[in-house]
DNA sequence: GAAGTTAGTAGACGCTTGTTTACTGGTCAA
DNA sequence: TTGACCAGTAAACAAGCGTCTACTAACTTC
């Protein structure tokens, strides 16, 4: 007993990573603490600040590291309202999704991260959706879609998958699509 | 000096209980202390363990106090969509508004909070709302409609009270208005 | 006026938090 | 083989948290 570890700079780096982004994802930035993410990780406490410096700083990383709303708007203008029904309703079946999204939501009223997440949010979601619209009053509109986006979010964190109780995913799908053609259309 | 205190045990309760409802607002749950709202309240903070039994007793009392969406679903089925809009763009503009839907949505992340917030969110906003509509699938209807209404909830807080940026309030009601239309229609 | 009740107070309790320090022991170049 | 480097560890740090206990003193009741 008494194994020894394996050195193993990266790796380290990668699993205390891994292990926050999950954590940040599940729980939100200040429900998960430095240990929980060690344990999670199995590695020592000490070494998320000796190569991340802060937990803070972690965070920033966590969200730095996912791609900017991957692949869903990649569509023509005139499809965007069915293509973001269909994450939306997606997200909220199979609770994985997006996990940035998810610690968005979640770490929201921490004032430490205000910051951090005003950038992301601006920059993930509200910027591309905005920069896809023709018409005036571009932001605006992407504004109110947005505002569903993360409601449904909190929705689901509050009520589980099964939030939207419809009959079927379907139903859901064509209602959302409705929505966000009402946000969005010029 | 060392002035003496009244003894006012009504009096001392409800400044608490003011304190109390003032700071969840604005901060949300586990960003407020016991000696902050003992601070607010000018009171010790031994007496709101005294009073009110515990923190989360306290936030239950807080969330009790508040009639639920007032007034806001007093209308005809029809003008629904526009109270909404009105109801959520008048939120978003002046920053107060309705204090427990905010305190809510701040709250949301805590787990200690999580099943006091959800019962109330059935509660006050989605259960009244799904009774005041016709046609199948009342309840599916008004979930939507409640993502969007918490979703602004959050942008305001995450962007402030210009988070909605477009021209002019009639912008805005009329936007969301179409948007709670395509939520709530049959 | 004396005794009992109780609002209000000060301070400590145990615990958890993020962070830091001092140290151990593999790894690798010279 | 020896020495410098550095990944990994254990323990402690100060600060903050919710909560509780022992106490003071102002009212009420007889």
């Amino acid at each position: 007993m008494d194994e020894v570890r394996q050195r193993d700079r990266a790796g380290t780096r990668r699993r205390i990573l891994d292990a926050a982004r999950k954590l940040f994802t599940e729980l939100g930035y200040d429900q998960v603490t430095m240990r929980l993410i060690s344990a999670e990780a199995d590695a020592n406490v000490a070494l998320i600040n000796r190569y991340f410096g802060s937990k803070r700083e972690l965070f920033a990383e966590v969200l730095a590291m996912q791609g900017r709303f991957p692949g869903v708007l990649d569509v023509p203008e005139a499809e965007l309202p069915r293509r973001l029904a269909e994450y939306v309703a997606e997200r909220l079946r199979s609770e994985r999704g997006s996990p940035v999204m998810a610690a968005l939501i979640r770490s929201a009223s921490c004032s430490e991260t205000h910051g951090l997440i005003r950038d992301r949010v601006s920059s993930a979601i509200l910027g591309p959706l905005a920069a896809r619209l023709s018409g005036p009053e571009a932001i605006f509109r992407a504004t109110v879609a947005t505002s569903l986006i993360t409601g449904a979010g909190t929705l689901s964190q509050l009520y589980g998958p099964d939030a939207f109780d419809a009959p079927d995913q379907e139903t859901v799908i064509r209602r959302l699509t409705a929505v966000f053609e009402a946000c969005l259309r010029a």
